[in-house]
This record gives C-alpha cells, sequence and structure tokens, in this order.
DNA sequence: CAATTAGCTTCGGTAATTAAATTATTATTT
DNA sequence: AAATAATAATTTAATTACCGAAGCTAATTG
C-alpha cells in the first residue's frame, strides 16, 4: 500500500470520526448538526445574511431561510433588518443561542484540543504544517476558516453550566 | 494564533472543502452525497447487511431500510436473503450501481490525489505521518476504515469493464 | 414448545433540501 | 424620472434524511 492510499484512509477516518461524534454531541445538545453549524457560524461572525450562510453552508437560500424560521421559533436566533441595504436581512445569536453553542462545542474541540497540545513541540509544528497543505491541495478557502477562529476561544472557557434543553 | 488554533482551522477547511464538492459531485452524479457513501460502502465490502451499513454510517437502521428502500427503486443495488442466517439481508451493487459509484468517485480522490502525488517525498511523507497522527487522536477507529480500503484502488484502475467480482 | 433475542421493515412524524415562483428593495438604463 | 434589470429573502410543493416505536420473521435458549 502506497502513501497516498494511507494518507486517504487516515484522512477518511479524521472525516468519519468527526462527523459520527458530531451527530452524538448534536443529539446531546437537543439540536442537529446542521442547527449546529448554524449557530457556530452565526457566533464567528457576530452577524451574517442568510445569504452569507447559504454560501459558507453550501446550500441554498432556500433551505437556510427554512432553517432560520425553526431557529427563530427555538429562540436561538433573531431575524434583523438591515438599515443600509432593506434587501438584506441581519442574524444574530440570542442569548439563549449563544449558550446553546457554547454548551455544544464541536466535534473538534472535544476529541482533538486536549490531545493536540499534550504532544511534543515538534510534533505539533509537523501537524500543522501537514494539515495546512492538505487543505491547500483541497483548495479550501479562507472563506470557510476564518468565520470559526472565534471557535478556538471555546477550549479556553469552561463551559460546565450545561442546562440541557 | 497559536497552533492548536491554527490547526483546527486547518482541519475545518479540510471538512469543509471536502463536504462542499462532495455535495457538488453527487449532484452531477444525479445522487445525494448519502446515497453515494451508501454505494461506496457497499462496493468497499462487496456484500454488506443494513445493520453493518447503519453502524458506518452512524444512523439507525430505519434510516437505511428507507434509504435501500430507495436505492432498490433506482436499481443500484439489491437485496439477497442470507442463506447461513435468514434473518440477514445481504446488500450488493447491481452493474449499473456498480458504474454509478465508479463514475462519482469521492472528493478526496478529485481533489487529493493528483496533487499528493505530485509532491516531493519527504513532504508526502510528512503528511501520512501527520494525518494517521490526527486520526488516532480522533479515535477513528479502524472498524470506519478498513471497509473503505478498497476505495484506495479506484485511482488506479479503470472501471472499463470489470467481468466478475 | 414457549420465551427471548436479533435483524429488518413499517409507520408516524420532524428536519433538511431544492427548484420555481413571489415579494421587496436596490441598481442600472434609457 | 420611468422602465428595466439585478439582488435578497421568502414561500410553496416536492423529495430525501432521519429516528423511535411497533411489528414481523428467524434463530436461540430454557
Amino acid at each position: 500500500m502506497d502513501r497516498t492510499d494511507t494518507s486517504l484512509i487516515a484522512l477518511r477516518r479524521i472525516l468519519r470520526a468527526t462527523e459520527l461524534y458530531g451527530r452524538t454531541l448534536a443529539q446531546t445538545a437537543g439540536l442537529t448538526p446542521v442547527q449546529i453549524r448554524l449557530l457556530q457560524i452565526v457566533l464567528g461572525q457576530g452577524s451574517v445574511t442568510p445569504k452569507q450562510i447559504s454560501v459558507q453552508m453550501g446550500v441554498s437560500p432556500a433551505t437556510i431561510s427554512t432553517l432560520l424560521d425553526r431557529m427563530v421559533a427555538k429562540s436561538m436566533i433573531e431575524r434583523q433588518r438591515s438599515d443600509v441595504d432593506r434587501r438584506q436581512t441581519n442574524i444574530v445569536l440570542t442569548e439563549e443561542g449563544r449558550k446553546a453553542v457554547e454548551g455544544a462545542p464541536d466535534p473538534l474541540q472535544q476529541k482533538y484540543v486536549k490531545e493536540f497540545e499534550a504532544l511534543e513541540d515538534w510534533e505539533q509544528a509537523m501537524i500543522v504544517a501537514a494539515l495546512e497543505r492538505v487543505a491547500g491541495l483541497l483548495n479550501a478557502s479562507d472563506l470557510d476558516a476564518s468565520p470559526l477562529l472565534d471557535m478556538g476561544e471555546i477550549h479556553r472557557t469552561h463551559p460546565s453550566d450545561k442546562t440541557g434543553g
């Protein structure tokens, strides 16, 4: 077995593990994976339009619209008409929504961060370099990643009050 | 920004790129991402039970059952009652299903393989080591990866006409 | 044989998804 | 400015994804 296959298999293991565990986490939080991803995007941006969300999640605006309906019904987000361009709607988290997303961190946080930080210095450096290389190979744009920068904060805080809902 | 955050962002870029591109590929093939994953699992295993599929995909058997219904209706797979244990059903690809899955390879194959193989030797080695390390951190079980070993064959073979199976 | 367990399916319901059509607003063109 | 085009969001109708509970069939166990 050559290295291409080996790396592909490792990548698939990463994808599977993340997805499977993410589903578990979502159910624990009383939300769906899609709903959590929405909340994460809004948290990372502070304020986004449905259009922006649809691009980041790779689904149509119609999908986002109905998804937002449900999240409004759950009092997780609010729609605010934009002042500068009244065609646009700004999506913001409610207090409840912020608690929900901070109490339901994403699977990478849970399974990855602690172990990563326990690694030797040189190994961390190698992993960072390799991951960025792979992301580059996949043409992964910064558009996808930068909104989630704020998520990095989570592993530093104590989400000890999981008042599940 | 520390290395933990940097690596998390890179990982998310990988996840997003794979998912977004996978959705595009699926639509091009006239299938959904879930349906393609089902076909990939059956291809990799040769013959699987609905229960095994449900474990690998991380969904309930009920979900698989209805999914199989649709794929049978599309003539992509067949249900075959097991002889050794007649409670079980063996899922196998039809000729049409095999063509479909081989004609719609997964996003990693498409966007990754060629570029990876163009890398310097040392860089390939580094990436393999790093990816396997990360997969290990995420506790990705071998259960998830080994079924997909056969997928690695795809980029080497010509899916012309493989008689027999 | 009766009870239990295992594997799969069916049923009822919620959520996710899209294409197409609609509404409201902004931008452009004549 | 009036007409036209383009953009942002939503609604509608339809399909797919998903699950728990209940039901069915086959295997196992007492």
